[in-house]
DNA sequence: TTCTGTGAATTTATTCACAGCA
DNA sequence: TGCTGTGAATAAATTCACAGAA
């Protein structure tokens, strides 16, 4: 799914940068538990697998970090991204749907690392509301807008059948959160104030089957 | 995660192109169910949130399908995007790690519509095995070569743990997929022949602050 | 009119090539 | 020598604006 996004925008950081970033974030942890301290524009293309050209045009992009002859500061360029991205605070979060795919978030562990924190889960089974899960409570829908305002939760997460997406999106944004990040296999809208991000399983597979099908011919 | 993609490389369909597709696509049902045999521009933008503009220069970049003053028939349209993305066949696919993340895409169905079949899962809980979930059955990893080579699967799914994605990829290649869909939150590499696509949840919610941090300033 | 298709203009991103510092 | 930072060249994608078919 496409973020048809406007908002404001940053002058700063091109949109393909920023999205690059978390990419080499995430490279870092293995350089540190290698125990390296700097690293080249080379070894984090090998990293990421993007170009060395492309990695010193984007780390220039927001400042100079590096030594020429000896490369980056690892620790240095991991703090500033963290800021750039806003990851030096904790968000906190809503999970609305606890099918399969909302316990797969609850429990998946990159989240709480990069200070992403589920405060609150939401479903309509009755069977499931009241359980603590990996230490998050669940509560009924009817009760999201007052626990999401209550616990001032910022972003909301929709993993919920298409049918209900837009429903759920509109309860969230009513509630306060300032960005929903959907599951659901459809579109969803929400005032410009609001930040929407969707992501969707069957568009990267299909994205796949369109190379083979080239390949293939 | 990026898509550190290199590959065939088609010469008829620009990149960004191939990536909306899937939207125009899923905004067809919608319109097909509300009994609409044509669509115009505009209609699409609503739908999808991408620009009429944007939209009609991307369906002419594969063909004249509009009919001036009316609109692009829906139906024949969705045919030929279904063929350009090669989702006129069904494709046979593998799942490795039955998790929550590996269980909500076996149940998932958007899937199966889509023409993607999970004909395989795989999993090291020896408590799993042997189970039949949606359908399909659970093998050890120990024999994903064997099934995989046998079934003829072609799209490997990753589900698994980082520190167990590369090996698993691996094995999914030697058996002789022609593509990998990863959800660990690492870079995986294959060989050239080899599709990579990655799916970073971490990633989407940390382009989502970003974008956070900036407005709140 | 309505609504597409497309050339032209603009903006944006990538790649190249190299000057310059340690 | 090794590696960065950047200006210049290229390539690509988006936006605009309008001619022309139904």
């Amino acid at each position: 799914m496409p973020t048809p996004k406007k908002h404001p925008e940053s002058k700063t950081i091109p949109e393909p940068v920023a999205s690059r970033l978390p990419n080499y974030l995430r490279s870092f942890v293995g350089f540190e538990r290698e125990g390296r301290s700097t690293v080249s524009s080379q070894d984090l293309a090998e990293a990421t697998g993007i170009r060395a050209d492309q990695v010193r045009k984007d780390l220039a992009s927001f400042g100079s970090f590096g030594q020429r002859g000896i490369g980056y500061d690892v620790k240095k360029l991991d703090g500033t991204m963290r800021e750039i991205l806003g990851l030096n605070r904790a968000w906190r979060m809503a999970l609305v749907g606890v099918g399969h795919l909302g316990m797969s978030l609850l429990q998946y562990g990159g989240f709480a690392k990069a200070g992403f924190r589920i405060e609150a889960a939401f479903d309509q089974d009755p069977s499931k509301i009241g359980w603590e899960l990996e230490g998050v409570k669940i509560w009924p829908v009817q009760s999201l807008r007052q626990v999401v305002r209550d616990k001032q939760l910022e972003i909301g997460i929709v993993a919920v059948p298409s049918s209900r997406a837009q429903a759920v999106a509109d309860a969230l944004v009513d509630a306060g959160v300032k960005a929903v990040l959907n599951f659901a296999p459809c579109l969803i809208t929400a005032p410009n104030s609001v930040l929407v991000r969707g992501v969707d399983l069957s568009s990267e597979l299909e994205h796949l089957t369109y190379f083979l099908g080239k390949s293939k011919k």
